[in-house]
DNA sequence: TGTATCCGATACATCGATGTATCGAAAGAC
DNA sequence: GTCTTTCGATACATCGATGTATCGGATACA
């Protein structure tokens, strides 16, 4: 569905800074012997994974297919991996701080204070960048929706990147702006992530990205600039 | 997960008008022998389909299990259906339509000329009345998602849905409501929409159905009435 | 009540997926 | 380069789910 070679040199790097002690721990040397392979595979599986999690849909996929889409036999699987569950979550983490980040740097962007339009159209940008990425990660909050343990750490991610956006606006707020028709700026960054989680489940079903992207925009000037903004 | 019991009585019903001579016409004769057993058994299978689908996510539910539920054997679900996939669809139709039937009732309840307060506050109430509900039409969502001509259906689905609410808000818009943040009555229902789905993401995690509510009325209000309504 | 038809239960054959145990090969340490 | 440790491939046993074919009991209709 994506592109799929050099893709891993990405996640690779990602991998290397991650869970990685956890496993050495549980299996005996401290850190003895990091491996060099075992990063790669682990990255590969993982790029597989977001493949075919894609494709197919996290129901709908067998442990064989992500290995055989990676190119790798089972036995490797199970070496990295407990279970397609777990393999979900570790996918679904590296790419949603990937994407966090991203967001971040977007918003940092222009200085101390901030042009809502334009921080808005970069946000638009990254959020609605990669379809197959919002099909796993609906995938996900269906899944997390019954693991309340899992619910649990999406909870936390979501209001992370809430708190992100409130400070951002509360920055920008003070001096020019009116109060948005939202009361406060926790609620206008509760609205935000709403917009976006409303465009997303419309953005599924048609495929519009580009229409997607004028909507959201659309819908956020509005949300936080009072009709101000750009509307229409 | 919910009750379960004389609940058929409702799907029962709503089956007798159904998709019912399809089956019959495809089995040979016309519509002799309608049988009354089978709606009992499709009905039931039906609910039980519901509540395992909810329990388990339509992912991870087997054929079995179905059956399981609805005190059948998988004979009597062959008979009825030819795939979960065909039956999931079934599923979803049936509610789907029950739902906006109450939503178009929420919607008309009162006179010629729309209070837009109350009438957000009584389709609020019934668009988030059943989180069991909410978590398998987001398991459809993600279904339809990845099989297009069930997209396409869902899209009908929703585009009707868009339809009445903008036809509703256009009779009282023109009276004394000052156009919203949005251009027209159209970007207006769009945007109703995707409040809804927005609000539903966070409710499927936090599973705080008044919280979910209080906030879907306050998204409401701030998208159609321009602030004179009751934020905060 | 008889009877033709329909429906759902049972049994069976098959297939795919899972997890484990074992072994050869690759990779790091010296 | 060797040697030890780790990783991943292979083979195997098992289990659960699927779909089908068949049969007996239920149901509608006369």
């Amino acid at each position: 569905m994506t592109e799929q070679t050099e893709q891993v040199e990405q996640t690779e790097q990602l991998e290397r800074t991650g869970q990685q002690a956890e496993r050495d721990a549980q299996a005996g040397r401290t850190t003895g012997r990091v491996t060099r392979r075992r990063v790669r595979t682990r990255a590969r599986l993982l790029d597989a994974a977001f493949e075919v999690f894609a494709a197919k849909g996290f129901g709908r996929v067998s442990i064989e297919e992500v290995c055989e889409a990676a190119g790798y036999s089972r036995g490797a699987f199970y070496s990295n991996f407990d279970s397609l569950d777990e393999l979900f979550f570790a996918l679904y983490r590296q790419r949603a701080d990937l994407i966090a980040e991203q967001v971040s740097g977007a918003l940092a962007l222009d200085g101390p204070d901030l042009d809502v339009p334009a921080a808005v159209d970069r946000v638009t940008e990254v959020l609605l960048l990669d379809l197959d990425w919002l099909l796993v990660k609906t995938d996900f909050l269906v899944h997390a929706a019954r693991a309340p343990d899992v619910a649990q750490t999406l909870l936390e991610h979501r209001a992370r990147l809430r708190r992100a956006i409130a400070e951002r606006l509360a920055r920008a707020r003070g001096l020019a702006e009116p109060p948005a028709v939202l009361g406060d700026v926790d609620s206008a960054a509760h609205a935000v992530v709403a917009a976006y989680d409303g465009v997303t489940a419309q953005l599924l079903l048609d495929k519009d990205v580009e229409g997607a992207r004028v909507w959201l925009k659309q819908l956020l000037t509005a949300l936080l600039t009072d009709g101000s903004g750009t509307p229409e």
